[in-house]
DNA sequence: ATCATGACCTGTTAGC
DNA sequence: TGCTAACAGGTCATGA
């Protein structure tokens, strides 16, 4: 479910909520999600105050006092809500089915008394690990740049796509490159690039190993498309939903992923959005005006 | 090393 | 209407 956009939104709904409560409680209804969950992850956090909530690529952390960072991905179908204990509360679209929800944090919220988080992940793709005291784990380790800010320019996705045969859309979705990408954010910027998707990586990188325009092209694309979801909240597939239980409205924006058979929306341009397969997912785009 | 594929799970939807 | 197959925003382990 959640490419980068989405986690940043769930990360900006926790944080008023979490950053600077103590963790009374943190109860597990089942030993594994993803991965096993850490066997000591209540001893390790319970008393514990949440410092910062912080985001790197799709992983949510959880900085507490005393040590601990707590890792968090949501996989495909993961989602926190916000539960207080006011009666008659609004109902989380998703709450619908408690039988998903795998962890609860009990907070002591300054303020605002006794509030839960609640985890839930009907595929279970999601994962919890602990980082160790200074906020590092393996699974962070080989991350790349993030697509946000400025970091990312037509140079350092040329030094990336160096020598790399595989095909853009691949590429793109390699996380150890960029960080935070995945299928939809990938479909819609390689076509506000004009790129195709089947185009290999390299030929983004001049004889000299230089950038060249389409790299710089496709870096724009990447940021804005990133800063534009980021800024509609993300996307809301199915009954997605917000911490907060709202909805993301970037899905409206497509202007690719999941439009096969439909009409392109570049102005000019006569084509019909396409649907491959590639890496065994799904790529839609116009082969009137991607190239 | 690099790349593509299958596996992991459940829920929803498209199609017969 | 009911059953089945395909598909879904991610990542990891495998084998070519």
């Amino acid at each position: 479910m959640p490419e980068l956009p989405e986690v940043e939104t769930v990360r900006r709904g926790l944080q008023p909520v979490m950053e600077g409560a103590r963790i009374a409680a943190v109860e597990t209804r089942r030993p594994d999600l993803r991965f096993p969950l850490p066997h000591d992850l209540a001893t390790r956090l319970e008393g514990r105050t949440i410092l910062s909530v912080g985001r790197r690529a799709k992983f949510l952390l959880l900085e507490c006092s005393r040590g601990p960072t707590l890792i968090c991905h949501l996989g495909m179908s993961g989602s926190f809500r916000i539960e207080t204990e006011v009666p008659g509360a609004f109902h989380h679209p998703r709450s619908r089915n408690a039988a998903h929800d795998h962890v609860v944090f009990r907070l002591d919220v300054p303020g605002q008394g006794d509030v839960s988080v609640v985890f839930n992940d009907p595929r279970r793709f999601g994962f919890m690990l602990l980082a160790d005291d200074r906020g590092e784990h393996p699974m962070l380790a080989g991350l790349g740049v993030e697509p946000t800010g400025n970091t990312l320019d037509g140079d350092l996705l040329a030094s990336l796509f160096r020598g790399k045969k595989a095909p853009l859309k691949a590429a793109l979705l390699d996380q150890t490159l960029i960080a935070g990408l995945g299928n939809i954010y990938v479909a819609e910027a390689l076509w506000r690039a004009g790129l195709s998707p089947r185009r290999g990586a390299q030929s983004l990188v001049s004889a000299s190993g230089v950038a060249t325009v389409r790299a710089r092209r496709l870096a724009a694309s990447i940021r804005a498309v990133i800063a534009d979801a980021i800024a509609a909240g993300g996307s809301t597939l199915r009954d997605y939903a917000q911490a907060d239980g709202s909805l993301g409205y970037f899905q409206h924006s497509f202007s690719v992923y999941g439009r096969e058979g439909q009409a392109c929306r570049k102005p000019g341009c006569n084509g019909v959005i396409a649907r491959i397969v590639q890496s065994g997912r799904s790529t839609f785009y116009c082969p009137v005006c991607q190239h």
